[in-house]
RNA sequence: GCCGAUGUGGCUCAAUUGGCAGAGCAGCUGAUUUGUAAUCAGCAGGUUAUCGGUUCGAGUCCGAUCAUCGGCUCCA
């Protein structure tokens, strides 16, 4: 028989052989690592035996068949295990999944991490003893007798659910563990280099919840070790960032269920950080980038936004209220401030000297988002936003435009998320016009315009289509969750066509009325998601001059109270947020909690500090920092609060002690 | 909104075929007065998401609603 080989190379053999066989006969390496071959494209076990011409390959780890095979196989090992340590459990399935695998049992108990832990520890005594798997098949009645024998109720089942004509195969492996399988397998238990036990959770048989209650083990498996610890530390980092667990975890927000969907609820924790940006993007705006401050209400009655056009346009998307009371008028709460800003412009005659006017708001919005859309403070249907309306004369826009941007930059690298983001042109939709406000001359002309800026100043933006706002092109700047789903974090926005239809108009030097272009933009977009990707991006631990808690003093023990109150009170005096743990716990004890709640200074106060006016400094960062003065360690704090720093925290092994 | 899964103290989970709702951590109280990642003891905490149904009896079965998670669609 002839064999075609993946290189295209042809192997002859004169009698019937193995796979595994004819990957011996290739190369003794290759054999190790087969895990299946592969037969005119089929899937077939090491132990099918080739007995006609045909192409072959041999499927090892790096083939995603190959590592199913090397997952599937590792099931089995975890079942031989719990027979070994719970010999009364029962086998149920357990099959190859996406990084692992998992295997549903019957047991009394469910499992525990430590009985996890010592199964793992058992699946490698069964590995180390490297164990072959063969294969036998069994007629239909001696298939079920060998599993009621074993007394395998699952089992028995299984197969008399199988059709008449099944071929029934098992597998074995070792002395005692035989598992009815349709493979493939490995050839032996030896060759599962990589894998971890990760969680068990309860499973019906057959995801029937009027059936037995199973525990399930589900682990991960890999070809080798690298890949396996790349995958834990994966799972534990996602673990470790979702803002939606840690933000609950550290008590930054909740929700609550008759408060409804998309609304969360700020603590005094999660508040006293939006706080703090806030005040600074502000003051930032207002000093230092030419901003004037405006405050218009929440809602307006529905003629407003039929002339924005979010009557038309937007309908879906807003809270509508007495929208069938015939006496009453119909208002909606605001999905956005345009309008609003618009007028608080038309409430003055302004002359091109006054522009650009750069009117900013820190402007709270509602959406009436599908319920299905919610998600932690990335989706909700109130979001407070850094908002802003720039009205400019046509020849301003460039370089409002590239001022936007400059902002936006100066707030992400501020914040330390710059390298986190992505910049998009986000485009009409040519195919679907009726969403969008204007032509497609309007459009294309307002999209090579911000393309044109993007170039000149050097920004690299994908482009995309649909995902302009109806009465305009975007620059947005996106970044990535946890998960690796995109978020629009700021958005810049040109339109040249709402002013005209709010009759905006500003006197230019020949004292004629002209119509001004207008900027929508963010500067670091809303607090909800900017606190998400926060607590994603540094894990909760975050840079000191946004933490809500800065420092904690912890004294040594209750004759230290009044010491560890006079550090609080001068350092409150400056505006420090810190805090005493005067509880009569272990210094220890109170150090952990601390470090648990991801503080970045604590301040250790006993007798030799109080003596001499002292506090003793741990951080985050460095560990044990010594001993400082009170002035000392307030000089240092604060420069490193207003300048914004984001201080590198050491690997835990260089740590002072 | 659609498809799928889930819902038990603040958190993580347990509760056999429907049969007295439990534990650890957190919390509170008391004792302890502590020198750099967990002192001891006690107490309290629940209309099992909500509403309705079946049943002698419902965390468990059925229906509806609400919420959460994953995906679709949509969006800052």
């Amino acid at each position: 028989m002839k064999i075609t080989l993946k290189d295209g190379s042809v192997k002859e053999y004169g009698e019937a052989k193995r796979v595994i066989d004819i990957a011996f006969d290739l190369s003794e390496g290759l054999a190790r690592a087969a895990c299946a071959g592969e037969i005119d494209g089929e899937v077939v076990d090491l132990r099918t035996v080739v007995d006609k011409d045909c192409s072959l390959n041999i499927l090892t780890g790096n083939d995603d068949e190959g590592l199913k095979v090397v997952r599937h196989t590792c099931s089995h090992v975890l079942a031989e295990a719990v027979k070994r340590l719970y010999p009364n459990a029962r086998l149920a399935i357990g099959p190859a999944i996406a990084d692992g695998f998992y295997y549903d049992f019957d047991v009394e108990n469910p499992f525990s991490r430590e009985e996890l832990d010592k199964l793992e520890a058992e699946m490698k005594k069964i590995i180390k003893e490297g164990n072959k798997l063969e294969k036998f098949e069994l007629p239909r009645t001696e298939a079920i007798k060998l599993m009621e024998e074993r007394n395998e109720p699952y089992k028995v089942e299984l197969i008399k659910d199988l059709p008449e004509d099944a071929v029934i195969s098992f597998y074995s492996q070792g002395d005692g563990f035989t598992d009815l399988c349709a493979g493939p397998h490995l050839m032996s238990t030896k060759g599962i280099k990589a894998f971890k036990l990760i969680s068990s959770s309860m499973a019906y048989w057959r995801g029937d919840s009027s059936k037995a209650r199973l525990q399930r083990i589900y682990g991960a498996a890999f070809t080798n070790k690298d890949d396996l610890a790349a995958h834990l530390a994966h799972l534990e980092d996602i673990k470790l960032r979702d803002h939606n667990r840690l933000g609950r975890e550290m008590k930054l927000f909740t929700t609550v269920d008759v408060i409804g969907q998309g609304l969360p609820l700020f603590t005094p924790k999660g508040t006293k950080m939006i706080m703090k940006l806030q005040r600074w993007i502000e003051d930032l705006e207002d000093n230092e980038w030419g901003y004037v401050r405006t405050r218009t209400p929440l809602m307006a009655k529905s003629d407003l936004y039929k002339i924005s056009g979010h009557w038309d346009h937007y309908m879906d998307g807003m809270f509508i209220l007495n929208k069938d009371e015939e006496d009453k008028e119909t208002m909606a709460l605001r999905p956005m401030t345009c309008p609003f800003q618009y007028y608080v412009y038309m409430s003055d005659q302004h002359s091109y000297r006054d522009l650009p006017y750069r009117m900013a708001e820190t402007s709270t919005l509602f959406r009436n988002e599908d319920s299905g859309e919610m998600h932690g403070l990335t989706r909700v249907r109130q979001f407070t936003i850094t908002e802003a309306h720039i009205i400019m004369t046509p020849a301003q826009a460039e370089e409002e435009l590239a001022r936007c941007v400059d902002l936006c930059n100066e707030v992400m690298t501020t914040l330390g998320l710059e390298g986190d983001v992505t910049y998009r042109l986000s485009k009409w939709d040519e195919n679907n016009t009726e969403k969008y406000l204007g032509d497609a001359e309007y459009w294309n002309s307002s999209q090579q315009y911000l393309r044109d800026v993007m170039n000149k100043h050097n920004i690299s933006f994908t482009e995309a289509d649909g995902e302009a706002a109806f009465y305009g092109p975007k620059i947005d700047i996106q970044a990535k969750n946890v998960y690796g789903k995109e978020d629009t974090m700021v958005t810049i926005q040109l339109d040249c066509a709402a002013a005209k239809k709010f009759g905006m108009y500003y006197i230019d030097e020949t004292g004629e009325k002209k119509t001004p272009w207008i900027i929508h933009r963010t500067s670091m977009g809303c607090y909800e998601r900017t606190l998400a990707w926060l607590i994603e991006h540094y894990a909760g631990k975050f840079p000191t001059w946004l933490c809500p808690e800065q420092v904690r003093v912890l004294p040594i023990s209750d004759k230290y109270e009044d010491y560890a109150e006079k550090v609080r009170a001068e350092l409150k005096r400056v505006g420090i947020d810190v805090t005493v743990d005067n509880r009569s716990e272990k210094i220890g004890y109170k150090i952990r909690e601390a470090r648990m709640d991801k503080l970045p200074y604590m301040l250790v106060v006993g007798g030799q500090e109080e003596e001499d006016g002292l506090v003793s400094v741990r951080s985050r960062f460095e560990g044990n920092e010594g001993q400082k003065t009170i002035a000392e360690f307030i000089a240092q704090i604060k420069e490193e609060i207003d300048t914004k720093a984001i201080r590198v925290e050491l690997p835990e092994e260089e740590k002072k002690k």
